[in-house]
DNA sequence: CTGTTAGCGCGTTCAA
DNA sequence: TTGAACGCGCTAACAG
């Protein structure tokens, strides 16, 4: 492992002089660059990490809250890690898992304490979080991958509810339903204030009144089982239903199965739309799903990118940013059957 | 963010002692000892961690080499990753995520100059595999998930595809089924050597053989569709079939409609069990399969503690960790209909 | 454009 | 049992 002194002397310069040619924080001349180039290269030379970290105080290293446990099948949080490292890296730095629950702010103000981090993303955040008040006294830049209740002066970046229960409900509309159901997270998850529930119920109702039409919604423990009863619900409130967008990944394949067992086709007779689903879940049925993917990858690369420029000093985003979840065709919508008008 | 300078003015000692009352190398009175805790609560003082690894020449960071794009649904890369984490941070390291494909040998020799990381974890291994090499060469500590075809003198943890698909077909002999199938990763995953696909190749072939069974194995395209004619393929090469062990999960999917289709109820008439599952896929289904959970926590928990015990000059395993996946009874096996005796 | 030098915060050897 | 001092490898003034 050859350090810098030892690439200073095999190129006749000084020590200082090798560091700016490597940070180009100050000018150096031509020959002299060519000269250490040349001399590092033969030696292998890779500056050490954390010498590099103890001198300038910056680690180049940011830290990813991860969420204690993961609910469903989560190949989201798969494509959401995967992006996050790979843009930490195109950016210089490394991307340090912390696995951290909502309810372990302490060990994580110990931890920033340490001054491993440059910076933290926190993921699956609760709209009340003692862990962004832990980060904010800690005093390290911050992005949050969610949102809590109150942005104000938080960087976020976080799936537009709004936008993807509008455009899922306009794909429903625009192929003539009219009578549209939501199927929901669960009750539990509700209770316990999970944004993506309350949003998503939010989004879906103002979708249906904005276009004059009634909004149905139930909320669904996460099975088969469940899913086939909250559908069941949906019909009987509703019975002239064509279209049901869902929003919980397991309850979506029990609801498939309710209504063939009733001899509804889909999408001939009932279209289903399943929104902020992980990668691959709408092949798994059959038809495949019509489904509204999450967009893992880019809430990962835009949190990424958020943070390093924060850590660089640059502005905290005024506004969140939000990213809606991307519409992909496949087989379970299609034209309402018999446009009503009711 | 107080050091250790401020703690030993405050205590009354030199900046040694507190650095031997921390690390407990050297022995301390019990009062200088109480005095320094106390000096280093009221402080909050947290040892600087590029300090500390600039110094011991040890960064407690655990590198895992993270798979470049993930086939298939991948809870199980979650659930490795997040046990990797969590065992790791239990151990006292840090875990850094470098996103390298089996291409980059080169950038991870880089990295590993950079001395950011004590030991390394490579995840989806292949059966050759340069970065093997890479690591080897550069002489640090590594843990492979996975096994290459030579792994004299390294250390590996890995799915047992040996017990688990002997333990598939025991599940389904004991239920009384002679004709099994065996339904594969791709065609493609067979010529790059994939190890899953051989072993599990191999495995179901011996697990049948042993019992004086003929296997029938297919291998197929990871979509419903080729699930469907994969299905359909062995339905023809041994009409009497009563079961099929699948190692495919979104041809699993395609499998089970082809059979439904052709009028086989599951698991009346026709048994299926999916091994090496990703949490989650079993209960997407109806009936909600049977699974063999690949044991993805585990193998991220066994993964970091041989990497520790290796960091810290321990022996590397001989052998390979070997586990297999769990049984997970759910509805789409039962009892072979007519035990048929050919 | 280049060299010299004082730290960054901690581990550890040598003396006491 | 404790202290003083050096060095880990590099950055960033300061000086020329």
């Amino acid at each position: 492992m050859a350090t810098m002194q030892d690439v200073a002397r095999r190129a006749n310069v000084s020590l200082s002089t090798v560091s700016y040619a490597l940070s180009g924080a100050r000018p150096v001349s031509a020959s002299t660059k060519a000269r250490i180039d040349e001399a590092m290269r033969e030696l292998g030379f890779r500056p050490n990490a954390l010498a590099q970290g103890l001198a300038s105080r910056r680690s180049r290293t940011l830290a990813l809250i991860f969420p204690a446990m993961d609910v469903g099948i989560s190949g989201t949080v798969t494509e959401f890690v995967a992006s996050a490292a790979r843009t930490a890296k195109e950016h210089g730095y490394h991307l340090v898992l912390w696995p951290f629950g909502a309810d372990q702010a302490e060990e994580i103000r110990d931890l920033v304490h340490q001054g491993m981090a440059d910076g933290v993303l926190l993921m699956e955040v609760r709209l009340q979080d003692d862990r962004v008040d832990a980060l904010h006294t800690a005093g390290l830049p911050f992005t949050l991958i969610g949102r809590t209740a109150d942005v104000d002066g938080l960087t976020c970046v976080d799936i537009d509810f709004d936008r993807t229960t509008e455009d899922a409900v306009a794909h429903l509309v625009d192929l003539g339903h009219r009578h549209i159901g939501f199927l929901n997270h669960s009750a539990a998850s509700h209770a316990a204030r999970y944004a993506p529930t309350l949003r998503g119920q939010q989004g879906f109702r103002e979708a249906m009144v904005r276009r004059g039409l009634e909004p149905h919604d139930v909320l669904c423990h996460e099975s088969p089982g469940a899913g086939r009863e909250a559908m069941a619900e949906l019909l009987a409130r509703e019975p002239r239903m064509t279209a049901v967008v869902t929003m919980n990944e397991i309850a979506t394949f029990g609801a498939t199965v309710e209504l063939q067992d009733r001899g509804l086709r889909i999408p001939e007779d009932f279209s289903v739309l399943s929104i902020v689903t992980s990668p691959g879940v709408g092949a798994m049925s059959n038809p495949p799903l019509t489904t509204m993917h999450a967009p893992g990858a880019e809430l990962g690369r835009l949190g990424v990118e958020a943070l390093v420029r924060l850590v660089g000093g640059g502005p905290g985003g005024p506004a969140p940013v939000l990213i809606s979840c991307r519409l992909e065709i496949g087989g379970s919508t299609a034209p309402a059957r018999s446009p009503d008008r009711s």
